[in-house]
RNA sequence: GUAUCUGUAGCUCAGUCGGAUAGAGCAACGGCCUUCUAAGCCGUGGGUCGGGGGUUCGAAUCCCUUCAGAUACACCA
């Protein structure tokens, strides 16, 4: 039962004239439940009835009054509010009734209809440390994966590598220089890092390294077996590090169609926008002319005749639609994208394919240190896996003080660490730019990943030593309290807020609310004794026990966080 | 210069399609472990919602304007 719609379709009938949805959408959850759980204000009927709205309230009252459903306590006039107290015994066995039922698929939908969604996410450079730089669009991108999945879409994971491009000219020939088959093989993306940072060092003076670099890169190009052959060997290395650190993530990708994937297929590209007399020549290079939307133009082919980024993006584009036949195409990719996204679609749009309308991209705003930017070359990033050692050495003495006899402590130690990482890279909405801290990835108090997790562990332990398995014959009116019902609230409106996450393609929507329901938890846990409690009491708590316990893993698998039974 | 994004408590941020007294966490201070995990709970202090206009019964929210910060803007990706 939604008990938000019953209360619309109520009120129409003693409202003439409005629609059950324009009042549905009028209805307020008040913030204290002093103030009712409903509440519908007034104000608007006060044009067309020519009353003052607290007089219209009170009419209401009197009328609903005359014949009120079981499921409202009480209804009352508050100024101009109606304000609509809930029977909560049976808002209770409604609301923890389908979890009982549903458990961990509580929430689940199929308004996908099995169609597929493509993801681009991640995307890191070939022969660069994967860096927290990375990490938002990784973290961002897999929960969108799991989010359309919950809610019955099919979910492609694409990482988009920077496999292909001008650095691995520059790469090759620092490789040949300063490099040693020994030291990579050792070091990997480490020692590539090192020559690649010496390669600028050196080209301030040296100005033949550039032109060395272009030809490697020209060499690349034409299939140049030497070359090519040195490009794998570092694709090799770098995934290598890469698939490390995404398992170690817990992230999954299905695709990793990089830059170079689409080298073949931009020809065709090309000859499209020609064929459509689309292509325009602007100081030498070839472009699509963008002035109807006041956007500069897409650039396609450099005065040279080589291809650009967009071009690239076509491709991928018509690829992705081409194998994938999405019904969303998503692009998690840093605010200073926008542009580029942008002209892209319209290019596609131009290019006659409706289905550019269903692409989007999912903008997150900049991360950076205090001492600035990130620059690989200067040396400023915090690596993927420095990041990841430290926050799990942190969480390993945090378990030593606090939980001395956790028995697979380094277990427990690797997945609060990982969730601390990845819950506060979702606590926010993503276009806020990020300057990266210490202080706050390391503090697990409040409003963070293991705060979350210590809730659900709480109420693991709580069904643990009760014993507790099966939950029939409940005597819900337990759990009429104020604490109960904050609880349960949260509980009911997690399925919309699911809905809401995917619609705004915002993770921070799940991260919230679990923290909401964590406190509500607490508070409920705090005020209530629930296993030394006579055994209809513990039984109707240890339901709302096990509810909390069921949204809270469900809300961590969608953010790819685990949810450990202790800690 | 043009465009876009962001300005809410000391810090980091929420704030439903405009609605009742603008909320959390961190930091500070003060309480609560002989009771189900104190990674917890309770309390105190802290706000011209960047500024100025406007629309409205009602504005942090909508419109205009202005200031500040960030980012993008042609042959890198």
């Amino acid at each position: 039962m939604d008990f938000k719609q019953e209360i619309a379709k109520l009120l129409s009938t003693v409202l003439e004239g409005e629609s059950t949805e324009e009042i549905y959408s009028q209805l307020e959850l008040p913030k204290t439940s002093d103030m009712g759980d409903y509440a519908y204000p007034s104000f608007r009927l006060a044009k067309t009835l020519k009353k003052a709205p607290p007089v219209i309230a009170l009419e209401i009252v009197e009328k609903l009054n005359a014949n009120l459903p079981s499921f409202i306590k009480e209804v009352k006039a508050v100024a101009a509010y109606v304000n609509f107290y809930i029977n909560r015994a049976v808002y209770a066995e409604e609301i923890l009734g389908e979890v009982l039922k549903q458990k961990l698929d509580y929430g689940r939908s199929d308004m996908g209809g099995g169609r597929n969604v493509t993801i681009d996410y991640s995307s890191p450079n070939i022969a660069k440390p994967f860096h927290i730089g990375h990490l938002r669009s990784t973290v961002i991108g897999h929960t969108l994966y799991n989010i359309f999945n919950f809610l019955g879409y099919k979910s492609v994971g694409i990482n988009h590598l920077g496999d292909w491009g001008t650095q691995f000219g520059k790469l090759i020939t620092a490789y040949k220089k300063w490099g040693t088959k020994e030291a990579v093989e050792e070091k990997g993306i480490e020692e590539l890092t090192r020559i690649y940072v010496k390669f600028h060092d050196e080209a301030e003076t040296d100005k033949s390294l550039e032109d060395e670099a272009r030809a490697w890169m020209l060499k690349m190009q034409e299939g140049d077996e030497e070359a090519l052959a040195l490009w794998r060997w570092f694709y090799d290395i770098s995934l290598l590090e890469f698939d490390r650190v995404y398992k170690r993530l817990d992230i999954k990708i299905d695709n990793n169609t990089g830059e170079s994937f689409y080298n073949d297929k931009m020809d065709a590209v090309v000859e499209e926008l020609k064929a459509k007399d689309l292509l325009v020549e602007s100081n030498g290079a070839m472009v699509v002319d963008l002035s109807e939307f006041d956007m500069p133009p897409c650039l396609i082919l450099r005065s040279d005749g080589g291809t650009l980024y967009h071009t690239r993006d076509i491709a991928a584009a018509l690829y992705r639609k081409r194998t994938f036949d999405f019904a969303k195409s998503i692009y998690v990719v840093g605010l200073d994208q926008k542009l580029h996204f942008a002209q892209l679609f319209k290019v596609l749009e131009k290019m006659g394919y409706d289905f550019a309308s269903d692409m989007v991209h999912i903008p997150f705003g900049l991360v950076s240190m205090e001492e600035g930017k990130f620059s690989t070359r200067k040396g400023r990033v915090i690596r993927m896996e420095e990041l990841i050692e430290e926050t799990v050495n942190k969480t390993m003495e945090v378990i030593k003080a606090k939980n001395p006899d956790l028995p697979n402590k380094e277990q427990v130690a690797e997945e609060v660490g990982i969730g601390a990482i990845k819950f506060n890279d979702m606590f926010n909405s993503r276009i806020k730019d990020v300057v990266f801290s210490w202080e706050r990835v390391l503090n697990f108090e409040g409003e963070t990943g293991p705060y979350v997790q210590y809730t659900h562990a709480r109420t693991c332990s709580l069904l643990n030593k009760s014993g507790v398995t099966e939950f029939s014959g409940v005597d819900y009116e337990v759990l009429a309290d104020e604490a109960s019902l904050a609880v349960i609230k949260l509980i009911q409106t997690y399925p919309d807020k699911i809905k809401e996450a995917a619609a705004k393609f915002e993770p921070y929507i799940v991260t919230r609310h679990l923290v909401e329901l964590s406190q509500a938890f607490n508070k409920f846990y705090h005020e209530n004794a629930i296993l030394q409690s006579a055994d209809h009491v513990k039984l109707a708590r240890l339901t709302l026990v096990y509810a909390v316990q069921t949204i809270i893993k469900s809300g961590l698998n969608l953010l790819g966080i685990k949810a450990p039974e202790q800690m």
